[in-house]
DNA sequence: CATTTATATTCTCTTGCGAGCATATAGACG
DNA sequence: CGTCTATATGCTCGCAAGAGAATATAAATG
């Protein structure tokens, strides 16, 4: 899950993958809408194979990108107990928020307690 | 929401708001949990606060952090449009992955005399 | 085969950032 | 006031990573 925040933190990224969302491109085309150097669009997407965010087909020459929404599971699943935080009552956090179920966590570094 | 991004890449910071997720806590406290030298915690917290991702209450010489998750919203409402692939029915996603040609991405041979 | 097109990879350069140490600030207390 | 405690800040170093240019690969095409 690390991983994903970590390739998530670049804005170009996040922007090829709202840009995968509504369908496959190819490199190019997120070339262009990026205004980014082709190399640096194909860096950024290497990355983004690397954690899973995408897969990509081959049609001759081209590269069809697509979005691989998986990874992001875990970032959700990270964000989840926050969430439910602004969802129900405010106050309940100013005071001593109680009502915690336990999430599956994955603390990443080493914990001793 | 860019800059809270790259606040979460960093695991300790997860860290730090998942243990103030229980309750509010020194920074005493929170170097002693993460192992990590007062300095580094204390900058980790500087870089928590300017996203306002924490707060912090004075109490003499002691420092309370508290969660503050506000502005992880705008990580959830960018992760939403996602999550709805994976929650509800992907199978959106299945369509028009169906138009496009569909290939493993790394093909390690290809033969060609 | 030569060339063009689409994409990936390599290289260097530079910047950002975290670790770690030393030190500064600031309140508490004798 | 001097000192101890709790926390913050400044500094340097090393490393990871992005930008950008050049080049490599691979398929299509003539």
């Amino acid at each position: 899950m690390s991983e994903a925040f970590q390739v998530l933190a670049e804005p170009a990224r996040r922007q090829i993958l709202d840009l995968l969302r509504e369908r496959p491109r190819l490199v190019g085309e997120l070339t262009e809408r990026l205004g980014l150097p082709q190399p640096s669009t194909s860096k950024h997407l290497k990355a983004l194979r690397e954690a899973g965010l995408v897969r990509v087909g081959r049609d001759g020459t081209r590269r069809w990108y697509r979005l691989c929404p998986e990874p992001l599971r875990a970032v959700e699943q990270w964000l989840a107990p926050y969430r439910r935080m602004w969802a129900g009552s405010f106050e309940a956090l100013e005071r001593h928020l109680d009502a915690m179920p336990d999430e599956p966590d994955d603390p990443p570094a080493k914990e001793r307690t």
